[in-house]
DNA sequence: TGTTAGCACTCGAAGGCAAGGAGTGCTAAC
DNA sequence: GTTAGCACTCCTTGCCTTCGAGTGCTAACA
């Protein structure tokens, strides 16, 4: 990437700024005046010609203003976007907001907390569940409900509580299910759902066999149980927030994104390729993405954890025409609010 | 209501059908034509004349057919439209795609079920859940998982399975904790959650502490637990459907339903007011709901039900021009098999 | 050499206008 | 009572004009 003079790095900062907050195509007269640049709008005009050649800025028509292009806005968030603090009552909102209810389940607050970062960006916001597969087997247990029935009810560690009616063809004493159970338990602690694998599964079922062959179907379903969730779930907040952007006036982009929405494993592979290990913001800028169907939005997402484990990612989808800086300030502020509720909480 | 003509009728029904299908108002020419009334298009002039003095068709404006009213509308459902069985193709369909998984809980087979019925309608379909409040008291247990914490799982007749993770602040011994829960659990058998007061909890709690003090904290917590899902859930399906549908081309209409449909509390309280014992299918047509935001709307519902016992309202929201015929086959038949799958299934 | 004023030019948005067409209401004849 | 005929209404569509914001270019200026 070229570097710019100074004077274009300004103006390109002013085209950006005035874009973000008018949504309209910014003119040379608009930069001059506004931004206070100590030059005329011929100069400026000049410029920003400049900038357009290289690729920074684009004309919708001739004979309107400019407005940032994708690379103009990547620009901007890589040298020109300084990182701003949220103002003190706005950190109070979101605190507040999020003390609200006492949640008990990580669930409740997760859902809560999207909840929240949509109401305060005013944008569609997305979070991805803990994701079931990664979090390791803490217990099981088998509750016998009556003869016919029992709850399984599977425990890991991130605080995910599972539990599923299973039909057990035959009646179990107590006596024999506390056997099963506490032979699972000692095989499975530790482990992580993935690593609960089929094999593992017939393994033990084999060993158990020997001794209880009753036990099948009760077995059949508790593998089922383990395969269903084979993806963690994303929780949407604000979807209707994209209808008040002037971008999405038109029912076809209304549609394809609402459409979008629907689709929750879709959400999920674009969610991952944003996730990483460290504590960093990923900012994807329209096409940067690689879903065509968000390509003329941005998505700006963090991760959150539980005691420094990654449990996913959370974020805001918005279009490209988006306040990054604020956004990134708000999305600090309420990650790092719920990664402390949720280390301690529960 | 007066009684209209048979040609009166005829007419009414004649446009009534025509605007349900094409969605444009509805000339004279078209009626004589399409229908063959073995009428020139004058005479039916008149006679439309006289429906929309009537009430029961209204004009856009002078130059335009005519359109049912939401008086001709409720004509038609009541008098004039026959009930339709739906081909045997059709009614295989839904047969299907409720089979399609084998699914345990009840609260699945709604959601599922919901989905199929948006998408057949290809309108927007809504169900509320099974009533918690209104189910019985089946059976508690408390799982203790660590010294902390226990998880509370309460089970009622409608299959219902509730579970809670709770602190204990005080180490419990499993038989401590297993005397509390068989008390409990005779006390409150049989009773429905509605049932479960303040008061009855508080009676209880007085005749526990008697014997055992250390359990106030999973007392408040079990009242908690009991007081949070005040109100049942309502699940939607086909949300972006109603984005197909021409009477909601504009945005802000768009954005009116949308929002409603974020506001589960209002939509429960729309559905409840067509709660009925019987097996009779709800047709309220625009200003006929009470809530004035759907009053463009129509919406279309049946109850279902366990074993006769009465769980919650299913139904077809849309633009008071829907295809009520059909629609109404489509529900019933798929309250029908939901019916039987529910009562066969747990 | 960089900056600025001036000016012609471009192009979309908005408004007005006429043509076209679907449908009505009325009247007079059957 | 029914129908053909006709004038009338009013929406829709497309076309044209006007208006204005903004540009690019040129020439003059510091």
């Amino acid at each position: 990437m070229e570097t710019l003079s100074e004077r274009k790095k300004r103006i390109l900062h002013a085209v950006v700024a005035s874009h973000i907050k008018t949504a309209d195509p910014v003119g040379s007269r608009t930069v001059a005046r506004t931004y206070r640049m100590g030059l005329s709008s011929a100069t400026i005009r000049n410029e920003m010609a400049d900038l357009e050649e290289m690729g920074y800025l684009e004309q919708p028509h001739t004979s309107a203003g400019r407005i940032p292009s994708q690379k103009g806005y990547r620009y901007y968030v890589d040298h020109l976007m300084t990182e701003s603090k949220l103002s003190e009552e706005e950190e109070l909102n979101i605190y507040r907001s999020l003390n609200a209810e006492k949640m008990r389940e990580i669930e409740q607050i997760i859902v809560h907390a999207v909840k929240v970062l949509a109401s305060v960006t005013k944008q569609t916001s997305l979070i991805m569940g803990p994701q079931f597969q990664k979090s390791t087997f803490q217990q099981m247990r088998i509750l016998p409900l009556d003869e016919k029935r029992g709850l399984v009810v599977l425990i890991t560690d991130s605080g995910f509580i599972k539990n599923k009616v299973i039909k057990l063809n035959q009646s179990l004493s107590p006596m024999e299910l506390q056997q099963v159970v506490s032979y699972l338990n000692q095989k499975l602690y530790g482990l992580s759902i993935d690593q609960v694998t089929t094999t593992l599964i017939n393994e033990l079922k084999r060993d158990l066999f020997r001794r209880l062959e009753i036990l099948e179907q009760a077995f059949i379903l508790l593998e089922e149980s383990l395969r269903e969730e084979q993806q963690a779930r994303v929780y949407l907040g604000g979807t209707t927030n994209i209808l008040s952007q002037p971008e999405f006036k038109s029912v076809e982009k209304i549609h394809r994104m609402l459409s979008l929405f629907e689709q929750e494993s879709l959400l999920f592979e674009i969610l991952e390729k944003n996730l990483t290990e460290d504590d960093s913001i990923v900012v994807k800028i329209g096409t940067e993405n690689e879903y065509e169907g968000i390509h003329e939005c941005s998505l700006i997402t963090a991760t959150y954890k539980i005691k420094d484990r990654v449990l996913g990612t959370i974020g805001v989808l918005g279009p490209t025409r988006m306040d990054y800086r604020w956004i990134i300030a708000v999305l600090r502020c309420l990650v790092d609010k719920l990664n402390r509720t949720l280390s301690s909480g529960l």
